[in-house]
DNA sequence: ACAAATAACCAAAGCGCTTTGGAGATTTTC
DNA sequence: GAAAATCTCCAAAGCGCTTTGGTTATTTGT
């Protein structure tokens, strides 16, 4: 059934079918509830491609995913960030379209989706330091919003981010106020911009204490349980070993916990750890007692609020970009305790 | 820049600039050539809107994630599937059109999107037992695959399962072989099919030697870290404990290891643990010596194969349907070993 | 050398919607 | 009671593409 269909099924115009439809206010209550009740009988819905190419809007946002051909990882925050966002878009009506792009596409993608107008705007996801993706969005007059910050951009652009170094200060402050004076740093690939803003909260942290900073008992790679692992794993069979783990993910701390357990020690005695915790919806830390003591920040909630900024952002294209920065709970859990040897 | 545009730039009508563009034999090579590098230098790409409207095609298919207000959980192995199935889209110019939608909408949302036009195909992720999206969408008329079997279904419709029955009867058999006599089964919800099909296979390898089948050590809930770690503790503690675990999936078996540990035993000597591995990109089992004992299948590659069925089925609509059953490979890791007492 | 076939191009219709620019009919204003 | 304003509706253009049904040259067949 389409609009042409439907209005002479009760011997309208189309014009005024479309009208009382969209709630234009030229067209009488009773024929608009004729048109209204009509439609929903026949299960009329208008055609999205006509009715995008009569009004110039796709009602799609797009998610480019990268891929990179070297570590064919899926981000593990990806789904519930995805949740989040799916939520805001289904409420204003938007579909999301997602393309998987090898990473040296992705401006070719760009480019591309802005002349075929399938989306109304983008939704880029995992900042670098010097994305180049925001120079381009910004070049091309697209609508766009960033999960986290790239550091380089200079003109102002729609973000939402969590305080990650805040966030990484404050644990090492927590680490070093049970009074651990070897703290390792488990975090993801410094060229990210979210970790390294976090390595900067931690080595704030331990200046401020006038402790050195030791790149022996640091490390920075994709977030995998098995980094955690190893790294720890190598990291306790050092000399100096740490007393205290900085972890900048769940899955990773994971690892971490398991490496600890084999080399016969008690996570929360022997050793502390604190990860960040996005709060993802298949691996909960936070009901009863937490199992980790962690930064929380909840990536859906995260995706559920960037979604909402982007479709104003596009509903109201004149309106100035905004900034949203996330405060990280300090949540207690059971993975810390005071240094060893000082009760 | 449009096709008008482009054709008057080039002082041809739009037909022949189409049809050099889409490879129609009707132009000569000389144009063709000319065409296509005036596209390219122009960065024309054709309106989607306006191409899928003179098709009737959207060069999109449809992923509808259902969110229960009850547990709203996001699939762990989401991402993956997404990532397999988005290259096999992205090789074939389809784009990926994800929309949320609540349990008891998802017919209403089937039915719009059919009336819409703006998915030329649905993929249907995680059927249960008795699953109406099956019936729903051949009643549409609207190609679809699933992930999984619906075993309702009677007729035929495109699927890719994994041979969850086999694959559970052989990871009970070799516990069965290592003397383990107290198998807990830790299962996914078992209105899931791929649930409901494990648990078969495991009743199977039990009955063939002969062995009772006791609901007191067997599970079956959402398949969370958590979930796994409280129903082994729960388990562990009671008089008649089981001596081995199998367990639906990668994420369970961490809490599953997790309570082990905690009740002071080793996994792999005092507890064997077998779990079903579908190859999560940030949580891999298999490197060096896997640490779990794994069925193992990668959800990945069958969002691949998958997807490509579904184009398949698209671009020749009346191709009978495919089945595709895949074998999960059983991977010895360091969690099984002989049932204690039997060296 | 002439009809038939082929090659290379084009004008215009059509996909299903929104929206502009009216046109009657009815109501309000003075 | 005539002019103005307000309602309620409609015909037709336009969004950017594909495709049908030509037309005009150029080759081919005999």
């Amino acid at each position: 059934m389409n609009l042409k269909q439907l209005s002479e099924h009760l011997g309208l115009s189309q014009t005024t079918v479309s009208r009382a439809l969209n709630g234009y206010p030229e067209v009488s209550d009773a024929t608009r509830k004729k048109v209204l009740t009509a439609a929903r009988l026949n299960n009329y819905s208008p055609n999205t491609r006509a009715k995008g190419l009569a009004t110039g809007r796709a009602w799609a946002i797009g998610h480019i995913i990268p891929i990179s051909t070297k570590h064919e990882m899926v981000n593990p925050i990806f789904g519930d960030f995805i949740a989040g966002a799916g939520e805001s878009y289904a409420a204003a009506g938007f579909d999301m379209t997602l393309r998987l792009a090898e990473d040296d596409h992705i401006e070719t993608l760009y480019r591309e989706m802005a002349a075929k107008r399938n989306v109304d705007g983008i939704l880029v996801q995992g900042p670098a330091m010097d994305d180049e993706r925001v120079h381009i969005l910004q070049d091309l007059g697209m609508p766009f919003a960033v999960h986290g910050r790239a550091s380089s951009a200079t003109t102002a652009y729609n973000w939402l981010d969590v305080n990650n170094s805040r966030a990484f200060e404050r644990a090492t402050n927590f680490l070093l106020d049970l009074g651990h004076q070897r703290i390792a740093l488990i975090n993801g690939l410094e060229h990210m911009d979210f970790a390294y803003r976090r390595r900067g909260g931690y080595e704030t942290a331990l200046s401020a204490r006038g402790l050195a900073i030791d790149p022996q008992i640091m490390r920075a790679h994709e977030m995998t349980e098995r980094y955690g692992y190893t790294s720890t794993r190598d990291m306790l069979s050092q000399p100096n070993a740490p007393t205290a783990f900085l972890v900048s993910s769940i899955i990773v701390a994971i690892g971490v916990r398991r490496a600890i357990e084999e080399a016969g020690l008690k996570m929360g005695q022997d050793i502390s750890v604190i990860t960040h915790d996005d709060d993802i919806s298949y691996f909960r830390n936070g009901e009863e007692i937490p199992l980790f003591t962690a930064t929380h920040s909840s990536v859906r909630e995260a995706g559920r609020i960037l979604a909402q900024i982007l479709i104003d952002q596009i509903t109201n294209p004149t309106a100035p970009p905004v900034h949203r920065l996330l405060e990280a709970q300090l949540m207690v859990g059971q993975s810390t305790g005071p240094a060893p040897g000082r009760t």
